[in-house]
DNA sequence: GTCTATAGAAAGATAGAC
DNA sequence: GTCTATCTTTCTATAGAC
């Protein structure tokens, strides 16, 4: 395609779309501390200096994955929310997809591995209010939407860190019919309007 | 007190107890990856040595850190467990506790903020297993008792993650009653019978 | 019982060649 | 556009003096 490929391919929005699925990966499956430059630079082909010449930093890098992960939601999809029953909708994907070995909603996992580091948890910070609280804000009626919404992302965080990152026996090993029909009736009572 | 002080007091219990509590705060503040040991032992007046010598190394002394806490849980106290209204005694405490400026629920923000590593969430998971579980499922009764306090402790979790370390708008800046009589709504709806 | 000093590894970021 | 090489800092853990 290019002139020449001396060391790589020499493909410069190549290469950023590299690093940026490698470093999606990395996070959801480390955290921000927990994984380097030099790590998701390998993964994507490259070296740790394409980092910081195509994101700047790895704060940089964070936010820009951070944004996608709310741009794509896997569970809190506006068809689940949208849905006739969207807490059964939202606690079948979310079983389904926490049981291990699955594909594992890496976006949600971005965030509860990274939130510790401060840096991180600021970036999170101004994405949430940017983007993913207006999204489930707009989809639920009723008296305060904002704070049923609010909760009911409280929920699925914590259920997802419960089940996949700590493994509680209680809901890791559970029967998974259980499981979602007790998930999806406190969804619908907090995404409907009755309190 | 004792025979001599050249460099410090000199006390192996006092010293042990003071890296203790100095450890409790740091990793409540800053996760497991977040704080050093020098700083640990800095705060409790001794060098960085003293941590492996008590505790041989940093895991070992996250691993005792995380027993103290699950031994002294702050709102999941048997009392509210055991109270007529359980569910609002948890939300109540929990609404009030996190708010900014509060001394915090130190215990849940430990895990919280240090389950990105895989070392701390091993110890996490062993400490949960052995201890909270236990005492949660112990207190409530019908069926499906574990996953309901299970999922109890995951509402716990996940507000505290996304109203105290996230601040999401929606939670941190809600009227406290209305924060407090939902998710009271919620937790007794799991934690009593009914599914 | 506590210290200083240091080993050894790994991190983020940058300079400059090609 | 990508590389190698390196600067600087920070981390856990250990050796050995007092």
């Amino acid at each position: 395609m290019t002139k020449q490929d001396s060391p790589r391919s020499r493909n410069a929005a190549a290469t950023r779309e590299a690093i940026l699925q490698s470093a999606f990966a990395a996070f959801a499956q480390s955290g921000y501390d927990g994984v380097g430059v030099r790590e998701i630079a390998g993964t994507a082909g490259v070296t740790a200096m394409m980092v910081n010449r195509y994101f700047g930093s790895k704060e940089g890098l964070f936010a820009e994955v951070v944004a996608s992960a709310m741009n794509a939601p896997s569970v809190l999809t506006r068809e689940a929310i949208g849905s006739n029953s969207p807490g059964r909708a939202i606690a079948a994907a979310l079983v389904a997809r926490t049981t291990r070995g699955e594909p594992v909603l890496d976006g949600m996992r971005i965030i509860l591995n990274s939130a510790s580091n401060p840096r991180a948890a600021e970036i999170i910070r101004e994405q949430m209010r940017l983007r993913h609280h207006a999204t489930v804000a707009a989809t639920v009626g009723g008296d305060h939407a904002g704070e049923r919404a609010g909760l009911a992302l409280a929920v699925v965080a914590g259920f997802q860190f419960m089940r996949q990152m700590i493994g509680l026996p209680a809901l890791a090993q559970a029967d998974p019919a259980v499981l979602e029909a007790m998930l999806g009736t406190t969804l619908d009572r907090l995404l409907s309007d009755g309190a």
